[in-house]
DNA sequence: CTCTCTATGCTCGCGAGGCGAGTTTATTCG
DNA sequence: CGAATAAACTCGCCTCGCGAGCATAGAGAG
């Protein structure tokens, strides 16, 4: 059913957010092909884009030259539009950055940090409030990807991190701006669907292996993210060996059969203290290559799994999970199509590598900070904020 | 990103929407309660209403007095208003059905069938044009369910059913009615979702066990069907035994852990004829209590499994399933909760029994097709039908 | 039985967005 | 330099939703 009822104050923005989500996705475009694609008519497209320009929310320059005709102008995202900013917080560094509507992110600070949650998150807070400093209201929401488990905004399993429970709402800024809070993998996967690898996929599925397996599945460019957050969390499904206990209470979980654990259990050897390392190492150790091929079956099996059960148009691989694959091409592709229902075999999803490399949660982080922006409520929230 | 543009014409239902479907979700509500949960303003209400009563959407009815003030009125589906045909093909029957507005299903005709396609779609499709004939334009689209793997309108894949490749589109009676084909598993988690176990939750996980296990995810109302319609299967999820190759074409498949197959190789015997009944039996029979007791902690596994991966609100367990959870309490417990991850420990989802029974997948199929009537786009064309 | 009270429905003028026909404008081509 | 062309602008019109003020149907109180 479809969502509800919006008041009238918010739909009178349903227009604007067409034109802006469209400039979105085709960065670039001239004004004569948004009002072509929308259907609008050619008075509406001057009205609505009037009214963008004079909210500061786009800049109409001369297009090149491209023919007869009256000559049609860009559209562009303003220098003094709204801006998301946008936290990433990863194993060993954070990145605090900030994103206009055009999604472009540029990076604001960035360090290294010791694994202390309070220090980490009081260091990206101090960079957040001197962005909000600078540019005041500007700043729309705060968008914070984390290498973590996260539920209801909160960080509940942070095995990467060595991290406990820890509440992020601390990086809320004053003023009460929008928090989101989403897990790397699952954002990774949104920067896939909407500008990668997975571009133009109504249904498309992201997984990528960096210690154990995280992904998501992102249906029309959102993530299906369940009930608290914490959906995409396929590594824990119990595709592997019921015996093995996982560190994260579950048994058999897939992710003990794909990452650098894995390598070292085939191998004989202890447990790697850096899974990650450990994996990208083996893919170069000439003695590692039985357990790389052992764990990239064990990847194209439960990838054809996830497939037979979500049905992508696409799946693209993060991480290592590309590199897994490229390293042992045969066995991924045989273990694939030998896990797929017979019915799903002649036309089965591409699998690609995902294009966004490092970046793709930061991009993810921002998609998703815009779409609370390019909304009815983000733009009449902008509106009422200028003209009070 | 939100989905687009819709021209003025469709926008205008905007409203019209909003009250529809709210009137969906609360059958029977006073047009004064409407106002209020909708935010409209009274003489919007009016307005509304008014236009509803003139397309012969809704009517209203004089409310039981409920104290002080001018009494308000009940609104309720209009008895010229428009119909869904609902239609069910199962392993043994078929049955054809027509659905108002508010969601309530009439069956036209029903019959057991000898497992022939062609003659059970010249059945259904006879019932369906007669239906067209009686009511006319009234009929507005046409919801087909079966027991089937679903994939663009087409049937691929009937274990249950015994068919091979069948397409429906025969079915769409004359005058280009919109055809909407989906698995009864989803269809019934559809139902379950918006009016049944599951109502109220965001994000809903059904299951369900005949023949294998279906199944399906519910996000809004909505199921997650993925690219080509053949979402949920999440019975060929490799949860199992690698060595097992399943009917499908993949290995390993949850489906083979659960069902009549499972209990029947538990207990050393042959295959069952039929899986279902053979399972039914074998809650029955005292010597098969150790091999139900097996399989049902292979249910309690995977759902666990997929409460980690998709972090559904609520579990509704439909078909069998129910019934085994109830004859093996204690298995399914303990190895639902064995199987989820710690964090989701102390507060997991509900696991409840689905509550339509056997008219789940008929309710699903008539809310999908309501959903195609009640939208912009559908009521904008019931309009312009009646006017041209 | 009538008066008062109250929650609700109705009327109507207003503002806003989108539409489309007709007009104007900036370019290129001949 | 003028014709052709594609695009942008103007303006009257439509419909929706809003909200203030008015009308109304019952319940309770006397």
């Amino acid at each position: 059913m479809p969502t509800g009822h919006a008041s009238a104050n918010e739909a009178r923005w349903r227009g604007a957010v067409a034109v802006l989500d469209r400039l979105r996705r085709e960065p670039g475009s001239t004004r004569a092909a948004l009002a072509r694609d929308l259907g609008l008519a050619s008075g509406t497209a001057t009205e609505i884009t009037a009214r963008l320009r004079e909210l500061d929310l786009v800049t109409e320059t001369a297009a090149a030259a491209s023919g007869r005709g009256r000559p049609t102008s860009v559209l562009g995202p303003h220098p003094a539009g709204p801006l998301v900013l946008v936290a990433e917080i990863r194993h060993e560094d954070w990145r605090v950055g900030v994103a206009g509507l055009d999604g472009r992110v540029a990076v604001l600070d960035a360090d290294r940090h010791a694994h202390r949650p309070a220090a980490v998150l009081r260091a990206v807070a101090a960079v957040a409030d001197g962005a909000v400093d600078r540019w005041g209201r500007r700043v729309r929401a705060v968008s914070v990807v984390v290498a973590a488990t996260v539920r209801d905004g909160r960080l509940v399993q942070a095995s990467t991190l060595g991290w406990g429970p820890v509440d992020l709402t601390a990086l809320a800024p004053p003023r009460g701006l929008p928090l989101l809070v989403g897990n790397d993998a699952t954002l990774a996967g949104v920067a896939e669907a909407r500008s990668g690898a997975a571009a133009g996929a109504g249904t498309a599925l992201h997984l990528t292996v960096e210690v154990g397996i995280g992904g998501t599945l992102v249906v029309d460019g959102r993530p299906v993210a369940g009930a608290t957050g914490a959906g995409g969390e396929f590594g824990h499904l119990p595709f592997g060996d019921p015996a093995l206990r996982c560190p994260c209470g579950a048994r058999g979980c897939w992710d003990l059969e794909v990452d650098g654990r894995a390598v070292a259990r085939h191998l004989g050897e202890p447990p790697p203290e850096d899974p990650r390392s450990h994996l990208r190492a083996a893919l170069a150790r000439p003695g590692a290559r039985d357990a790389v091929e052992r764990i990239t079956r064990a990847l194209g099996t439960g990838t054809a799994g996830l497939v037979n059960a979500l049905d992508p148009e696409v799946v693209t691989l993060g991480g290592l999970a590309g590199p897994l694959r490229r390293h042992a091409r045969a066995a991924f592709d045989a273990a694939f199509a030998d896990g797929l229902m017979a019915f799903r075999r002649a036309a089965p999803p591409a699998v690609r590598d995902a294009v966004h490399g490092d970046d793709g949660a930061l991009h993810g982080a921002a998609a998703v900070g815009l779409d609370e922006v390019i909304s009815e409520r983000g733009l009449a929230a902008w509106a009422a904020d200028r003209a009070g």
